[in-house]
DNA sequence: GTTAGTGCAAACCTTTTGCAGCTCT
DNA sequence: AGAGCTGCAAAAGGTTTGCACTAAC
């Protein structure tokens, strides 16, 4: 599985694997969603409740420098925190529905093309590539159908699509 | 030009053209590079000293939700902050080299083909897309050459590549 | 004259840093 | 033993918000 590559890439870098270390690789090799810090200390707290919210952010520094894990923004849904991924499976992009926040992942050849033409476009070493694309999922296209109408019968909301989209978006998460 | 595209499309949503907003406009679409809040609000600071910061994220806020602006993040090279463009040009890729920092524009088939199969795949409705990539140009591949063999004849420094591309990144500016 | 927009100050969220103490190897 | 890590506290960076005042239409 992946958490066994990437602890055999730390130990040849010379870094040490640690309790924490292990606590939260494991979480982001075994969770399938996409975690973003705040997340990955809340679901490491329950296995240690003294792992520091500092060591997360000082492991995912590390893990992305290592080239370990890609680091997300799927679009900003959610705020401006980062998300995670093991670097594993084969170059993906990522689809964001902007009224549900689901996250899917499209492989396929575009992005293979993508990558060589930069490459042999600008003489480019490509390292790093993200795709993102936002919009509204098949199942929200049809919700956001009724909205409009309703709004059309109620006309009493004088919101355009822009309170809509905000209003679907789940409050930002304040810390106590 | 894109200016009155933009100005017209305001006033078609009943946005007022106050002159702080029209000095941002102004700016973003008059100056090439991709800019980011900031550095904005420093230019436009030369045209109007009162110019809050403040107005300067509303104003790029408002842009924003109103798909007349892009939102990029440059694959966080530089930092954190979000970068601006004006939503005119055919879709194309950002390519940034991590190392001197200059952001490439790629247009090219593969993009549209990808949105297309997106949104054929999914039923996706695609809005937004976003496609960065992160390496090295042509110009730093030849003096990242150099550098590592400079490690090799000196290897006081124990430094790998991490050392090198942190070094080659200008620090993070801090407000007084 | 209304109502949207601005400026100011203060908050907020996310991430980083300094340093003393702990712990892998 | 000693370099590498962790935890804690505090700061920094980037962005948003509440509210009274101003200005565009």
């Amino acid at each position: 599985m992946a958490l066994d590559s990437i602890e055999g890439s730390l130990k040849e870098r010379g870094v040490r694997l640690t309790r924490q270390r292990q606590i939260l690789l494991e979480l982001i090799d075994k969770t399938g969603e996409h975690l973003d810090a705040e997340r990955l200390y809340q679901l490491a707290k329950e296995k240690d409740p003294k792992l520091n919210r500092v060591t997360v952010y000082r492991t995912l520094k590390m893990l992305k420098e290592g080239g370990l894990v890609d680091e997300l923004d799927l679009m900003h849904y959610g705020g401006d925190q980062h998300y995670y991924e093991t670097r594993l499976k084969q170059e993906h992009a990522h689809v964001i529905c902007l009224r549900c926040g689901k996250v899917e992942e499209f492989f396929g050849e575009p992005l293979q093309r993508l990558r060589r033409q930069i490459e042999s476009h600008f003489g480019f070493q490509v390292l790093l590539a993200r795709t993102e694309v936002g919009g509204y999922c098949a199942h929200c296209q049809a919700l956001r159908a009724r909205e409009v109408e309703d709004l059309r019968i109620l006309p009493t909301e004088p919101d355009g699509p822009k309170g809509t989209r905000k209003a679907a978006k789940p409050a930002r998460s304040r810390r106590a």
